[in-house]
DNA sequence: AGCTCTTATGAATCATTGA
DNA sequence: GTCAATGATTCATAAGAGC
């Protein structure tokens, strides 16, 4: 601890994380959250895997995840397959599969709805406004801080509580013949409910460089819910940097992986300039650096 | 023609759609849009298929299905997988890869955002507010028809609406079943938009001898965008005749199949007292089917 | 008409108990 | 051991009644 705050590490790795991450130790890592590059997108950059070599191209990857990933960690995979030649691209499906044989528990799927998605008009499709936020387990008692990203309640509630309804009532005394009084006190002054799995996020457009930045909010979300502070959280197709500069607000270690230098500098010259024990790798390997 | 209207005919059939559907001609219907028994779902009505049995159940009826689609129709499969034992069952995606290797192209994928979810709490998942859409098409060249489904832009959002509570503007948002948008009177002067592949729509509570039944708004919205009046549209698995009963009001021809002799009757009683030409097949039947 | 308030309930999920 | 049934948990909406 310094000055009252956590010692916290964000770590950025320049190079391709299928063997970057070859150096990080089993079980260490309580989140990855990640949005890796699309079949067939973004080719300049990342040589646009086809659609039919993705998964074999993924799993080596998965493997050395799963390996770092604590039995108690998820993995969050934001993906969509691409619509071509009229038809939705099956390879997202496939790894889905093959992440389940790998030894992955594919816990859920939730829905990111883009609120402001990408303009364009076509004869026989309408704009995509959805992806993939999928969610995998090494076990089934993985850490769920579901508390963290309570949501204010609907208005609705206002009214019904002031006059509990005689089904309230009826359930409740179903539930254990004498204590109603007890349920209703936890709706009495309640102003927070949890969230479902559909989450309603614009896309932003905060870093022009990086062409697929998903919003901070995102790996903010998942970062509650998913981690505690000194916790610590990896993204290996790191980007622009949102989930690192994302975690180092939140307390949370990181450790970024990519593979484009540009991308780095673009990074680090993001990163906040709070009292927080920062060390890039590799230009400034073993360096310590301090802001502020 | 009659009284000016069109002569419409909404047909019933009673049995196994298995067997009933080899009834139908190829190539005689321009939308199939039904939402099947889910595996292990519903097992007092229809049998509770087991997720492992799920594809090799549907394969056969969607044979048929392809074969009485014409080139030009669409078939829309509204599906989701369960969760049990902290992980989601995958019959789902084997069924997409099962349905294109049987001929179908995967088109699209909807998602149907369910905002009044089913209640819940549980350690390690959220409460689930969202089902699929699939489409599936014969051919790339299906007939979609855009204009039918454009919604105003802004509307309620833009605070010229008086004082509505934001629970009251989307309540109304979904009253008049239309899917999207509020009453037509308000649309008028409004610049309208092409919606995108999120449709936000609550479940409805009003059939409630069936407990499955989908909102009439989201067979309509499907209805609007793939036919025009005079089109056939089929619903395998009719169930309490949602489909039936929003094709009639919207002059198309239709037919449903149900195999419990009770939704039949319960089919017939909602359906409205139009000036339309309605038959129910196949009285004869009722005694010789056996179900459970 | 328009607004408020009441009431019912929906393709859920998991842990526990019992056979 | 496995498998089936039961209890506990819980929120956003529509319909309807009332003013």
């Amino acid at each position: 601890m310094r000055g009252g705050k956590m010692n916290i590490e964000t770590i950025i790795k320049l190079g391709d994380c299928k063997n970057i991450l070859k150096e990080l130790q089993d079980n260490s890592v309580d989140l990855v959250v990640t949005s890796p590059p699309y079949a067939d997108c973004r080719k300049q950059t990342y040589g646009g895997i086809k659609p039919q070599n993705y998964v074999e191209w993924f799993l080596p990857i998965s493997k050395e995840l799963l390996r770092v990933l604590k039995p108690t960690g998820t993995f969050i995979l934001n993906i969509k397959e691409k619509a071509e030649n009229g038809e939705r691209n099956i390879y997202v499906l496939e790894l889905i599969l093959a992440l389940r044989k790998q030894g992955w528990l594919w816990t859920e799927e939730f829905i990111w709805h883009k609120k402001n998605c990408y303009p364009g008009k076509w004869p026989n499709r309408f704009r995509d406004a959805w992806e993939r936020l999928l969610q995998f387990n090494k076990t089934k008692n993985f850490n769920m801080y579901q508390d963290a990203v309570k949501v204010p309640i609907g208005g609705w509630a206002n009214g019904r509580l002031k006059n509990l309804s005689e089904t309230d009532k009826i359930r409740d005394n179903a539930r254990n013949g004498s204590g109603f009084g007890k349920n209703i006190s936890n709706w009495i002054g309640k102003e927070t409910v949890y969230p479902d799995n559909v989450l309603h996020l614009s896309t932003e457009c905060y870093n022009k460089k990086h062409s697929a930045a998903f919003p901070d909010a995102l790996p903010e979300w998942f970062i509650k819910l998913f981690t505690q502070e000194g916790d610590t959280v990896l993204d290996p197709f790191a980007g622009s940097g949102t989930t690192l500069r994302v975690a180092q607000k939140m307390y949370r270690n990181s450790i970024g992986i990519e593979i484009i230098p540009e991308y780095i500098s673009l990074i680090k010259s993001q990163m906040s300039q709070e009292d927080l024990f920062v060390s890039f790798e590799p230009e400034l390997k073993y360096e310590k650096v301090k802001y502020g």
